[in-house]
RNA sequence: GGGCGAGUGGUGGAAUGGUAGACACGUUGGACUCAAAAUCCAAUGCUGGCAACAGCAUGAGAGUUCAAGUCUCUCCUCGCCCACCA
């Protein structure tokens, strides 16, 4: 009898062994395969068991596509830059890259126990400077493009984390870390004009054919949010000030009967300032007759978060610029202006038009009693129509126009393009696209990120202005500091440090001083997939021939959570990349697959606050690294999310104990033997082919079962040819590497399990020699009959019509029909 | 309000329109043992019945079909994402 499965002996001896022999890095077969999971942030709180389900999906992938001949690429790296990393450091007053490197330590020793597959000589670490120097060169060369822009318009504050946020940073107006409410904020800030790339962003979800979920794709339709429509001139009347507004419903625009615009719309200020060109005869200055109570509402609504602004639940509020009129384009009425907050300062042109077929718009006349009319006329129903002709009700529908001169009788949809060029003619309208995707606010306050690699130059006696580092002397290194605590004035805490600050200007050699503001977590993860495969490189981010050979990433995994942020952020840099010449393809990421959560056993997010954490240490000392993974691959679909249950871990230690204990029952290569067993020979290609199909598919849990049916067979068996099992085992190891290639070599294999190939199933052998058909009658299941494969439909019926449950429930009835699915079923309609 | 998913035993979950509940956990009974653990065997959707068997069952209701967890429609519940975007 042989010893006693022992994980934890096998474990640690072939994860040295596999490293020390380099046995995945097959970089130079012919054809690659790239499986990248989103690299972790290295917390405080090391792992906890549901970390590693993605990283386990991918070992398996890596591993299977080894087998079957591919070159792979499986790094592993830390993104440690960005407000949690330096959160961790303040509270723990520990400098940021002490606790980091710590971090780093104790996730890397947590990853080896599970027996990954990843390519520690490639690991690479965002806040490294031979890293980020790279991170640096492509702002600089984003710069040089124009990409980069200086901005002081009011941003997302949060006063707990003391910077400023990215509109992808928000979650419902707070902060997305801290749940802090957020707050306007003037602040001078770096800008990237990610808006520039909307439309490619968009458009390459579809054309690039990417492999992503299709909720993700939602998500960043959505996000990018394009909408096409039109802006539309509406003159202020008896002056030459414009009110822009766009609208995508302009087949409404003969029921506009007011202008609202936002509190933030630069035309208010202005007329409120007295810069109110007029042309009235009488030689009136202005006749805005109620400016004071506009400037309070104005002051008033500044003084709003976000939160409360675009609260849906409240009253819409507004306040009517009186005296001041503009002329309806269509119409060539002098129609009301008003200013309102629940219009939006930096979407579409910061105004609308108001008419009954906008829900907000119909409720703020109705409250404030400004003058209606209707445009649009719903197709069918009479009564609602009636309601709506007399202002009871809203109609927001697309309908038949009228009221609306030439276009009366149009559809909405064909009325449009007409209305719009019927403006356009006269230079009052032109057809707009407009997006909800803003620019990406690119600078952050604090000091644990890439410095921005820029040089202000403007003594009194004026200077060059903001001048880019020399890409010669990157990386531009975050200086050591005594204290990082964020400031509360919008200054970053670099400021304070003279000697890092006062530099020479790159350009005229004057005295100037560099930026202090540093770059947001999303940036090293922007394009850390290209520096794995080229790590080392100091002359570029990563070899064009190299990156040419490993890209597009052939199957990347990780959570839903960065539907919008990270995956946003790295495809825009991608394709500006692309544009420079300095990668090949167009997408990054070919193929997207999102592991689901794991949810501690009581349903709530695993987490240190409810003392639910299970840690995958105690799990592997408990059960061996291959039952914890076995487990984590077969607990469920792996898309879904689900909870933890320990107790599962011991039917996957189960399995592995049973597949030792069939080395009691292996008996010496003999093919012929296994020939013999046709059904044995047959439910092995079966598992094969489940197996293969189930890993593309990352169906991990269906092919586990089916790998756990073979063993139960297997098990039942006198003696099981060690041709078999050795195949069998070829399947078992890219789930379960180490019980694996252990079992392998006991059976006298002198190289590694990895290094074989993959069984293949034969198609003719999936056949079994015997099919059972289920005989319904009526529908219903009265017998299942064993017949050879193949059989007929005559065969069949007269076998079942002997059948005696069959003849029970057929006696004294009419057949009416027989329906006979080969192998599968005969169905008799009996009346 | 909009979008995307999902509702199947005590539990996690299987099921190209073709035998619903594979596989696993748990539970019950048995074997082995002085005993326990481990292991093995058997049973395990619900209802009725000693049993053979019958009936009912995939959130609810309708429809298509010889046949529906699967397709269509209506509704309910839950989850996630977005949300005053004009």
């Amino acid at each position: 009898m042989k010893k006693a499965y022992n994980p934890k002996a096998i474990e640690a001896k072939w994860q040295k062994e596999w490293e020390k022999s380099g046995v995945y890095r097959q970089y130079a077969r012919k054809e690659k395969y790239y499986v990248l999971d989103m690299f972790p942030y290295p917390s405080g709180a090391g792992l906890h068991v549901g970390h590693p389900r993605g990283y386990i999906a991918t070992d398996v992938v890596a591993r299977f596509k080894q087998l079957s001949g591919y070159g792979v690429l499986h790094p592993m790296g830390w993104d440690a830059f960005g407000l949690p990393a330096e959160q961790f450091a303040l509270k723990n007053k520990i400098h940021p890259e002490v606790s980091v490197k710590k971090n780093i330590a104790t996730f890397k020793k947590q990853l080896r126990n599970i027996g990954f597959t990843y390519d520690w000589e490639r690991e690479i670490n965002t806040t490294d400077p031979a890293y980020y120097k790279w991170t640096q060169w492509i702002f600089l060369r984003l710069w040089k493009k124009g990409l980069v822009y200086e901005s002081h318009d009011p941003i997302n504050w949060c006063p707990s984390c003391k910077t400023g946020l990215a509109n992808e940073d928000l979650d419902n107006g707070r902060c997305e870390r801290c749940e802090s409410v957020v707050e306007k904020r003037p602040l001078r800030q770096w800008v990237l004009r990610m808006t520039r790339y909307a439309d490619r962003l968009l458009r390459d979800l579809d054309t690039q054919k990417l492999e992503w979920a299709e909720s993700i794709k939602e998500q960043q339709r959505n996000w990018i949010g394009r909408s096409e429509g039109a802006e539309v001139i509406f003159y202020i009347a008896d002056t030459e000030e414009e009110i822009r507004v766009y609208t995508t419903r302009i087949d409404t625009i003969f029921s506009g009967t007011y202008v609202i615009v936002a509190p933030e719309h630069p035309l208010v200020a202005k007329l409120l300032n007295f810069q109110f060109p007029t042309r009235l005869p009488d030689g009136q200055v202005s006749n805005f007759q109620n400016k004071n109570e506009v400037k309070q509402y104005i002051a008033a609504a500044k003084k709003k978060t976000d939160l409360e602004r675009t609260d849906l639940n409240r009253e819409k509020t507004g306040v009517e610029l009186k005296g001041i009129s503009v002329i309806n384009p269509a119409t060539m009425e002098k129609i009301p202006v008003w200013v309102a907050d629940f219009v939006l300062g930096q979407y579409g042109t910061g105004a609308v038009f108001a008419d009954a077929h906008d829900r907000r718009d119909f409720d703020m006349a109705k409250k404030y009693g400004i003058p209606l009319k209707v445009s649009i006329r719903p197709a069918g129903d009479e009564g609602l129509w009636d309601k709506v002709e007399r202002l009871e009700e809203c109609f927001e529908g697309e309908g038949t126009l009228v009221h609306s001169a030439q276009f009366d009788g149009l559809t909405s949809a064909e009325a449009r393009p007409k209305i719009i060029d019927w403006l356009a003619k006269q230079g009052l309208a032109k057809k707009k696209v407009n997006y909800k995707m803003r620019d990406w606010t690119f600078s952050r306050q604090r000091y644990w990120g890439e410095p921005i690699p820029l040089i202000h130059c403007d003594p009194p006696a004026g200077g060059c202005g903001v001048v880019a580092v020399l890409e010669k002397d990157l990386p531009v290194k975050l200086p050591q500091v005594k204290s990082y605590q964020p400031t509360d004035s919008g200054e970053s805490p670099l400021a304070d440090i003279a000697k890092w600050v006062n530099v020479k200007c790159p350009k005229c050699k004057g005295s100037a001083k560099r930026e202090t503001n540093t770059m947001p977590q999303w940036a090293g993860s922007c394009w850390y997939y290209l520096r794995f495969i080229d790590p080392q490189n100091t002359k570029a981010l990563v070899d064009r021939k190299q990156e040419k050979k490993m890209m597009p990433v052939d199957v990347y995994v990780g959570g839903t959570e960065h539907a919008t942020r990270h995956l946003l952020y790295a495809r825009f840099w991608h394709k500006f990349l692309y544009d420079i010449k300095a990668v090949s393809e167009k997408e990054p990421f070919k193929r997207l697959v999102n592991q689901g959560l794991i949810m501690a056993a009581d349903g709530r997010k695993m987490s240190k606050r409810w003392g639910n954490v299970v840690n995958p240490d105690d799990m592997i000392a408990e059960f061996g690294a291959d039952a914890f993974r076995v487990y984590e691959m077969f607990m469920g679909p792996f898309t879904q999310s689900i909870a933890w249950n320990t107790d599962g871990v011991v039917g996957t230690r189960r399995f592995l104990e049973k597949v030792w204990r069939l080395q009691s029952k292996l008996i010496t290569n003999n093919e012929q033997r296994t020939k013999e067993n046709k059904s044995l020979e047959s439910l092995l290609h079966k598992t094969i082919k489940k197996v293969t199909e189930d890993i593309e598919e990352f169906k991990f849990n269906t092919a586990i079962s089916a790998m756990m049916i073979l063993v139960n067979q297997l098990e039942k068996e006198k003696e099981v040819s060690s041709i078999l099992y050795s195949r069998f085992l070829i399947l078992l190891s890219p789930f379960a590497p180490h019980i694996a290639e252990e079992l392998w070599r006991s059976l006298g294999e002198k190289k590694s399990i990895f290094l074989a190939k993959w069984p293949k199933w034969n198609p003719k052998l999936l056949v079994s020699e015997t099919a059972n058909v289920a005989v319904q009658i009526n529908g219903k299941l009265r017998a299942v009959l064993v017949v050879e494969t193949g059989s007929d439909e005559e065969t069949v019926k007269t076998m079942a019509f002997a059948n005696p449950k069959v003849m029970a429930h057929i006696e004294g009835k009419e057949i009416r029909k027989v329906i006979y699915v080969r192998d599968k079923i005969l169905n008799i309609v009996a009346v």
